[in-house]
DNA sequence: ACCGGGATGTTCT
DNA sequence: GAACATCCCGGTG
């Protein structure tokens, strides 16, 4: 089966259509991969959850730059997530990547995530996503279409069957907007479903 | 299984 | 000073 990496033009769509289509992609760091299962869409300036909603800062500047782009954010005091950014350039939109199946250098994942019980569990929810694949602040900006970085999404032409909807979670606001995708009982989901 | 609290530090008000 | 796109652990049932 051929695997090709996204190009440009993928990434430059709103970012309700890029969620979506992110779903059973590889996402590829290095020696290690996994399969994107579980996504939310943030939608720049309309989005009151959304880091862009009050303008460009030197944390979120990445969004505000061209798509295809990841956009790595420090929280909570010790985690990273990460997003790809969508839309034109200047838009702020960008996914949130929440859910990973494990494939490649699971072992190197297991060494990084102790206290993961089940490999589901490697890369289940945002923050252990980007433990499991070696994600951190010098990943922030990392072109997703040259394999800056060692980052890449590929494409392998598995599409999921069917794509879930939920509201977005662990927001306090905008809590109510269906903009969560997922693939039902996949492995790797940030929660059962 | 489910729930509650604490960790930890950057960012913006 | 408060909020935060989270996770882990230890309680209880």
């Amino acid at each position: 089966m051929t695997e090709e990496v996204l190009a440009r033009g993928f990434y430059r769509r709103d970012s309700l259509a890029v969620a979506p289509d992110l779903l059973d992609r590889l996402l590829v760091v290095g020696d290690r991969a996994g399969r994107i299962v579980e996504v939310e869409a943030y939608c720049g300036a309309d989005d009151p959850a959304s880091h862009a909603f009050r303008g460009p800062t030197p944390r979120n500047l990445t969004m505000f730059g061209p798509p295809g782009h990841l956009y790595v954010y420090f929280t909570y005091g010790m985690h990273f997530c990460a997003n790809v950014v969508c839309g034109e350039e200047g838009e702020a939109a960008a996914v949130l990547l929440r859910g990973l199946t494990a494939l490649r250098g699971v072992d190197a994942m297991r060494a990084v995530r102790p206290t993961a019980r089940r490999d589901r569990d490697l890369g289940a929810g945002p923050a252990r996503l980007c433990v499991a694949l070696g994600i951190g602040r010098a990943h922030d900006g990392a072109d997703l279409v040259t394999g800056d970085r060692g980052v890449v999404v590929v494409d392998d032409g598995t599409r999921p069957a069917v794509v879930s909807v939920s509201g977005r979670i662990g927001l306090r606001v905008a809590t109510d907007r269906p903009w969560r995708f997922y693939v039902p009982d996949a492995p790797g989901l940030s929660r059962p479903g």
